[in-house]
DNA sequence: TATGAATGAGTCTTCATTCAT
DNA sequence: AATGAATGAAGACTCATTCAT
């Protein structure tokens, strides 16, 4: 029976996301499998963030395709986003964090891809007059990173409803918390 | 000469902010001692993040006593908040991320207390009016966590001008993305 | 397709000669099938050493029987069983060195037939008043497989030329390195 | 109680040449100290085999400039060299059966020079008339190490007495098999 | 007090070997 | 018969921690 290697990364993303030291023994025993077997598909514990990485990175320009960034308003299209990406959001905050920066290979060029994406919505919202302008698109970029990371955090520890979550990130971010008298 | 226990906790901070599993025998070179005087004063691993924690939440209360949460309106005393906070954002961030909840101790009784004043500090802003109420206040708290992390990285990355970065969190959770009329 | 026995062997000697600790995988690799399947054909590491063992004693064996070790006098049957022997000579160095003596076998009885049979033949030059009496036998079957694996290991270092090696080898053996005037 | 890596190398030695994959453990209890304190003094198995050919090499070499090469006849030397060199024979065949080659580094460089004295030697003999000069410098060097090593094997299995060691070498090599006249 | 040295406990990794197709 | 996949066992290595000076 062939080991589920999608299984195997969704486990890994899980505990990870948990403890950063998770063990290579813990990993395998939640998918399932051996660890000599886990050695087996990926070649050690690095090629293993590597390949979680890989996979973030996939699922989450997948979740900015189904997204359609360039349709419609560009705040729609950040609330699409933001629902599209909230299965992913755990992950990116680990892989945000514990990222040892293999500097200069096609991973980091992943990474620069998807923020370029994120960077651009926002600045086709400055463009269109409907995003305010003294806030830098990078820093917007961060900040819904941040956003999301901490929002999954807090569903994580019961703070948050998580049906509330995508909801509390898109208002925070597009309204902010003042009470605005048109609204 | 005696240690600079002040020091050891700063570059501690400094290393684990970057990379949680930053080894006591780095930690201990960064701080110019050797392994085992780290270890004289930190019984282990654990008490120095233990440490590192109590020597957070002490900086980050100062900030608040600082900040004067409950004098002015809100959103100004988020505003002084914020900067007070600055210089212990990377860490708070890091504890933030890491903790591993030594359940029911007085550590996680000081954070307790400081997530309090805080989601205070947002409660008062809705009850005054001045903040809207569909946003839960922790939330909020969780939220201004996560800005400040995501603030605290950006700088780190080159990403955003140290000299912005209050503006730029203060804006943001205050009056969000969106280009409103009356700005 | 049948696995070609004989070139698994092959294969093995020559990798196992250059490094005692190549792997499993890397021989059936350069066999050109799976581990898998060497293991079908050779019960484990061990047997496959044992086999390239009984290998190797029946082949040199078989450069005795064509050597005639018994005919002519002791040096020409020296000068022969040094000819026949070359090709077996790298693993016969190997098999030497790293014989773990399954103490009290077969195949140790296999070596210490043929090692009968060199001894004898020293023993005999020496009774014939051919061979100095003054070095025993064991030694001189002894320093033969020395010198036989010295001459192989330098032949692939390219130190010595194919063409001279038994030559080089049976002149030093015989004649020593002293310049003696009746030669 | 600083660790004796003499006797760390001298135990490794012992070991690794009696069988090549001793393990680190074994060879670790073998010197009194713990896994650990092994890997801290030795980076790893690479680095204690490295250690153990700069050894082996600077021993040869000390053997060397004991046997004083240079002085008399140049089969006064050579006799001198076995003597001097017989402790140290049985690291040598290890290393130089096991040698991995680390190509283009130092430790190469140290083999080769010890190989250009000896050859030297061998040479100078050759130019003094004393020794025969159909066989070449650089097999005889190889021929040396391989009845060193054939020596000391033999031994270590108890077929030749330590005692008559050195004279079996040397006169092997010298004077070969053959009875002759005048002898 | 400070530290070089030593180590126990655990993790990562590799290998020979077995299993299921 | 052959093999890709899986694994137990064993070895290498690292790290936090302790010890002796």
């Amino acid at each position: 029976m062939a080991v589920d290697r999608e299984r195997v990364l969704k486990e890994a993303a899980a505990l990870l996301t948990r403890r950063a030291t998770t063990s290579m023994d813990e990993i395998a025993r939640a998918a399932g499998i051996s660890r000599a077997t886990l050695h087996r598909h990926f070649a050690g514990r690095d090629a293993l963030i590597r390949a979680l990485e890989e996979h973030g990175i996939a699922q989450f320009a997948r979740a900015m395709d189904a997204a359609r960034l360039d349709e419609g308003d560009a705040a729609g299209a950040l609330r699409r986003l933001i629902e599209a990406a909230e299965p992913v959001a755990a992950v990116l905050a680990f892989l945000f964090t514990e990222n040892q920066l293999f500097e200069g290979d096609e991973v980091n060029a992943g990474w620069a891809r998807l923020d370029a994406r994120i960077t651009a919505l926002f600045r086709r919202g400055q463009a269109e007059g409907d995003f305010r302008i003294d806030l830098s698109a990078a820093w917007l970029t961060e900040a819904l990173y941040g956003l999301m990371g901490a929002g999954a955090w807090a569903v994580h520890e019961g703070r948050v409803a998580r049906n509330d979550l995508n909801h509390s990130i898109a208002e925070l971010l597009l309204g902010g918390i003042r009470r605005s008298m048109e609204k």
